[in-house]
DNA sequence: CCTCACATGTAATGAGTTACATGATTGG
DNA sequence: CCAATCATGTAACTCATTACATGTGAGG
């Protein structure tokens, strides 16, 4: 999938700019899909709306800066369509945590802890974006399908890694101030 | 990570031939951390070469090519361990068969179908792949802390798939005898 | 005052994929 | 004979990232 595919699926909720794109794909409800970055988010939607695919509007705003609000068209909505029939029908499990945990023997022990907190970190934290975006799915929607399966499979993964913490040979984690589930 | 550092980690394990790595990483015991195109795979080594992180030895074979079977130096076991040590500290759940989850509305029922039956196909094949890697690995090694990683998120995909499958108004999957079209 | 959040964009660069190009051997 | 598997490699191309470039207004 590319950055104009993500664009016209995000616009297909909602108008948007590409600042607020951007904001959704990093850590709100589109952020389970693909990474995108602002030097492909704007060429993507300069480029679909001279493709007719989008529209633009310029909004002012009181104490902010002018925002460019794109909608999408018919035109779009055919073409969303259409690449959502052209991409491929399975994905793929790859992690580079579990790369980095495969040579746990080659690397230090501290790095080894800080890699283990950092993805149990950002899996917890992942896990209170979905419950966040649960909030505001409504029930029976591809949104609500999108966050219990990340649910299911982040959840399953804490449980692994809170199970294997000691098998690595890592010291138990005495909890300071944390969010406990 | 770039298909260097994956090379790398590869023969860090055994050597291996370009052609041995593209199958590890297509399937095999290296398969769940990032992709890699025979196009990446050995203009790496050649690089890798160049650089005295890897030696190579061409291994005659009957009833077979000639075959160039890379090793990994100590040179190259520190770069290794100097990329582990660079690598992030987090990775994403990032899924486009979600993507296509979430436009349920917008897509035929037939594909919708389609997509869904891939992706449990998809799910079902790697846990296979799984577990015959549990088999080789040895308790308490990297690769059975990854193996038993995978087998917790993906059998929790799994779970949730098979009960969602009625709430997406797809129809029950008889046990395919009759699956032939 | 200075930094952060908001807001938009471009250009150089890099990393990888796809398609191309070749060729041996085995089995149906 | 033809397809599949084994085996190596290159070149054009695509796509996205990073760094650059600019500017406003709010709040500590």
């Amino acid at each position: 999938m590319n950055v104009r595919t993500l664009c016209l699926g995000i616009l297909a909720f909602d108008e948007a700019s590409g600042y607020e794109i951007k904001k959704a794909v990093e850590d709100g409800m589109f952020s389970h899909f693909i990474e995108a970055s602002y030097g492909s988010i704007y060429p993507a939607l300069t480029h679909m709306l001279a493709d007719g695919l989008v529209t633009v509007r310029e909004q002012l705003q009181e104490g902010k800066p002018l925002k460019k609000v794109y909608s999408i068209t018919e035109a779009g909505r055919k073409a969303l369509k259409n690449s959502l029939h052209e991409l491929p029908q399975q994905d793929k499990f790859k992690s580079e945590f579990l790369f980095q945990a495969l040579f746990r023997d080659q690397v230090e022990m501290k790095h080894l802890e800080a890699v283990f907190d950092g993805q149990m970190a950002f899996l917890y934290d992942e896990l209170a974006t979905i419950e966040e975006c649960r909030q505001s799915a409504e029930p029976g929607s591809g949104h609500a399908f999108v966050n219990g399966y990340g649910r299911a499979v982040v959840s399953a993964a804490i449980q692994y890694m809170e199970e294997s913490r000691s098998s690595l040979g890592l010291p138990e984690k005495t909890i300071s101030s944390d969010a406990a589930e």
